[in-house]
RNA sequence: UGGGAGAUCGUCUAACGGUAGGACAACGGACUCUGACUCCGUUUAUCUAGGUUCGAAUCCUAGUCUCCCAGCCA
C-alpha cells in the first residue's frame, strides 16, 4: 500500500477488503480495529500483522475462539497476516498432542496461518538478548530461593526489598548466566532477573524473573536447554521478532504491558540484527519491529467453564468422556456436538470487542448455531419417543415412496425418497388424550396433518393394562393427499413420523448444557463448580430414523424436523448402526407457552 | 493515598460536545404441510452527586461499584 492511499482513512485498501465495503454487513467498528485504521491512515504501519499464541498445554475452547477470530479476522480484513505461535516456554506442562489439536482446531474454525512458529524457535535469540541485558546492567543472576524471592517482593501495599545479589558485577553475572546455561546449577537454585524497581506499585516490575533453571526435556528442543525463559520475556520478543504490529491479548495482561514495553525497548531487536540474523539463515522469515500490546476482555459464556485447569479436571476425573465430549465447550467437543464453525464465528461477530468484563448468555450461542444450521442443514424425519399410529383405511401391505424436499427454502438441496406404510411411529408427545389448551396436535377424534402425507383423524386408542396408550388407530383422508382437491385443507397441526417397517433404529444422544446454573464458577453459595454439573446433560435414547438419515456420513448434520439439529457422530456413527448427537433443539414457543 | 482497568436497554455493543443507535433476548402480530424459519411491530439503558457548556454518555471534580495483579505458570 502506498503512503498516499494509507492517508485516506476510509476507502483504503484495508477497508475495501472488509465486508462493509460492498454494503453487505456493517464493518466491525470496535476499538482495536479503530486503532488499526488509525495506524494505517497515519502511516505508522503499512501492513497489519497479528498472531494467535496459545500454550500447547490443553485443547482450545470457546474462549480461544474469540482470540482466533479476532487475530485471524483482522489479518484477513486488512490484507495482513496472522501467525500461529505455540507459546512453549514451560516444558513438562506442554505436549505435542496439544500442538496437533490446536492446529486442527484453528483450521476447523476456518483459518490459516502465515507461519507456524514456536517460542522455542527463538530460544537462542532470547539467550543472547538476555546477555545483552546483563551487559547493559539491566539484569542479574539471583541466588535467592523461590520462597525468598516471594518474601523480598513485598505485598500489594508494601514495597519489596532489593535482593542481596542485585549488585553483582556484569562480569560475574555473565559468567553465572553462562554456567546456568551449561547446566551447572540445580533446578531452582538461581534465576536471571530484570533489574527494574522493587518499589514499583506494579508487581510485574519488581525485578521479574527472566530465566529459571528447569532440567526437563522440552517437546521441541529436547535436552538442549536447562534454562527456560518466562512468558513476559519470551512473548514480547517473539512478537518483535515476527514483526507483529498489534499484539492482542486479554485484560489480565494489562499491567504486564509496561514490562512488555520495557523488554522490547531495552533489547531493541530492530537495531541489533546480530541477535537474530541466524534465524534468517535458519530459514525463518524475520523482520523485527516494535509491537504494541492491546488488551480486550475475554469471552465468558454462562452455564460454562473456560478454565483449562477445570476442563482438564473434567477429563481426568472422567466426569466427561474426553476432551471431545460433546458436553465440553472445547472446540473439539463443540465440533463433535455438531456446532458449526460458521455458528461460532457468528457468535464472536455478535459479541464485539471491548474492554468490559462480560458474560454472554449461552442461549445466544445456541441461536447463532441454529441460524447457521437452518440454512445449511438438510431436513430429515426421526422419532425419538415412539408411539404407534395405524392407518386403518390402508391395506395391511400398503407401501409407497414419497418424495420430500431436503430443504424447505432452498431447492438446490434436492429431494429424497421417504418410505410410507400403514404403520408409523409418531412422537409420543404429539398425542394427548386430554389435550391442554392450545394443543395443535393429535387428540381423540382430532385431526392433524402427517408431514408430507395428508390429514389423519384419530378414531380409536389402544391401551395396555396400566392404562397407557400404546397405539392410535387413525383414518387417512385420502382427499387430502398431495395432488387431490382437498390437499389445501387447513388443520392446526402438522406432525412428523417414520414408517415403522422401514425405520432404522439409532442411538441418539441428547445433550444439554453441562452445568445447571448460569455461573458454575461462582462459589459464593458454598458449592464448588463440580456440584453444578448437570446430570441430565447427556441422555441416550433409541430413536427411529427414516432410511435416508441413517445412511449419513459421519459428521453430516441434519435438522430432524420439529426436533432440532443433529449430527452423525464423527467417531461412533455407522450407516448400519447410526449414532446421532443432538446439537441443539429447535426454538420451541409451544413448550415455553405450555410450561 | 499500592498499581492497573472498566461502568450505556434483560445481554452484548455503538456514539469520539449536537436526535442515545444496532444486535440478540423478551413481548405482540402476520405467515406456515416444521408451534421451526421468515416478516412486521412494541417495550426497556447512559453508576451517583456536583460543575463547565446554548447543548454532556462524552469534558472537569468528588464519590460508588466491579474486575485484574504479590508463579522460578501463560
Amino acid at each position: 500500500m502506498s503512503t498516499d492511499s494509507a492517508a485516506v482513512p476510509t476507502p483504503s485498501a484495508a477497508s475495501a477488503a472488509s465486508p462493509g465495503a460492498d454494503g453487505q454487513k456493517p464493518e466491525p467498528r470496535d476499538f482495536i480495529r479503530q486503532i488499526i485504521r488509525d495506524d494505517l491512515a497515519s502511516g505508522r504501519h503499512h501492513a497489519i500483522r497479528t498472531r494467535f499464541p496459545p500454550e500447547p498445554n490443553g485443547y482450545l475452547h470457546i474462549g480461544h475462539a474469540k482470540a482466533i477470530c479476532l487475530n485471524f479476522g483482522i489479518a484477513g480484513e486488512f490484507a495482513g497476516w496472522c501467525n500461529l505461535r505455540l507459546d512453549d516456554t514451560n516444558p513438562g506442562k506442554e505436549d505435542p498432542e496439544f500442538v496437533e489439536g490446536i492446529k486442527d482446531d484453528v483450521r476447523w474454525l476456518g483459518y490459516d496461518w502465515h507461519d507456524l512458529r514456536h517460542a522455542s524457535d527463538y530460544f537462542e535469540v532470547f539467550y543472547d538478548a538476555a546477555r545483552k541485558l546483563i551487559r547493559d546492567g539491566h539484569a542479574y543472576v539471583d541466588d535467592l530461593s523461590a520462597d525468598e524471592v516471594r518474601a523480598y517482593r513485598g505485598t500489594l501495599t508494601e514495597p519489596g526489598r532489593n535482593s542481596p545479589f542485585r549488585d553483582r558485577s556484569v562480569e560475574e553475572n555473565l559468567e553465572l548466566f553462562r554456567r546456568m546455561r551449561e547446566g551447572e546449577f540445580a533446578d531452582g537454585s538461581k534465576t536471571l532477573r530484570a533489574k527494574i524497581d522493587m518499589a514499583s506499585g506494579n508487581m510485574n516490575m519488581r525485578d521479574p524473573t527472566i530465566y529459571r533453571i528447569r532440567k526437563i526435556a522440552h517437546q521441541n528442543t529436547g535436552e538442549a536447554w536447562p534454562i527456560y525463559p518466562m512468558y513476559d520475556y519470551a512473548h514480547c520478543l517473539s512478537d518483535a521478532l515476527e514483526g507483529i504490529t498489534h499484539s492482542l491479548c486479554t485484560l489480565e495482561f494489562e499491567d504486564h504491558r509496561p514490562l512488555y514495553d520495557w523488554f522490547v525497548d531495552k533489547i531493541d531487536l530492530p537495531a541489533h540484527p546480530e541477535l537474530w540474523q541466524h534465524l534468517r539463515e535458519g530459514g525463518f522469515r524475520t523482520e523485527p519491529a516494535k509491537p504494541r500490546q492491546i488488551e480486550f476482555s475475554r469471552l465468558n459464556l454462562s452455564y460454562s467453564i473456560t478454565s483449562k485447569r477445570k476442563l482438564a479436571q473434567l477429563v481426568n476425573e472422567r466426569l466427561v468422556d474426553g476432551w471431545d465430549d460433546p458436553r465440553m465447550n472445547t472446540l473439539r467437543g463443540l465440533r463433535r456436538r455438531g456446532f458449526t464453525p460458521g455458528g461460532i464465528r457468528l457468535l464472536i461477530e455478535r459479541l464485539g470487542i471491548s474492554k468490559q468484563n462480560s458474560v454472554i448468555d449461552y442461549a445466544i450461542f445456541e441461536n447463532c448455531v441454529r441460524e447457521d444450521l437452518d440454512g445449511s442443514a438438510p431436513r430429515r424425519l426421526a422419532v425419538l419417543d415412539p408411539l404407534k399410529l395405524v392407518i386403518t383405511n390402508l391395506a395391511d401391505d400398503h407401501q409407497e415412496t414419497l418424495s420430500f424436499p431436503n430443504h424447505p427454502k432452498d431447492e438446490s438441496f434436492g429431494q429424497r425418497e421417504v418410505p410410507f406404510a400403514r404403520e408409523l411411529w409418531i412422537e409420543r408427545e404429539d398425542f394427548a388424550e386430554v389435550p391442554p389448551k392450545g394443543f395443535h396436535r393429535l387428540k381423540p377424534d382430532g385431526e392433524v396433518r402427517l408431514r408430507g402425507v395428508g390429514i389423519v383423524k384419530c378414531e380409536a386408542l389402544v391401551k395396555d393394562a396400566a392404562g397407557q396408550v400404546t397405539e392410535l388407530h387413525c383414518t387417512l383422508d385420502l382427499d387430502s393427499r398431495a395432488g387431490m382437491p382437498g390437499a389445501e385443507r387447513k388443520v392446526k397441526g402438522t406432525i412428523h413420523w417414520v414408517s415403522a417397517r422401514h425405520a432404522v433404529a439409532a442411538e441418539v444422544r441428547l445433550y444439554d448444557r453441562l452445568f445447571n446454573v448460569p455461573a458454575p464458577d461462582d462459589d459464593s453459595d458454598g458449592k464448588s463448580w463440580l456440584e453444578h454439573i448437570n446430570p441430565e446433560a447427556k441422555r441416550v435414547v433409541r430413536g427411529w430414523l427414516e432410511p435416508a438419515a441413517a445412511a449419513a456420513a459421519p459428521e453430516q448434520r441434519y435438522q430432524f424436523e420439529r426436533l432440532g439439529y443433529f449430527v452423525a457422530d464423527r467417531v461412533d456413527h455407522r450407516a448400519e448402526a447410526p449414532v446421532f448427537n443432538r446439537t441443539v433443539t429447535l426454538r420451541d414457543t409451544w413448550a415455553k407457552q405450555a410450561g
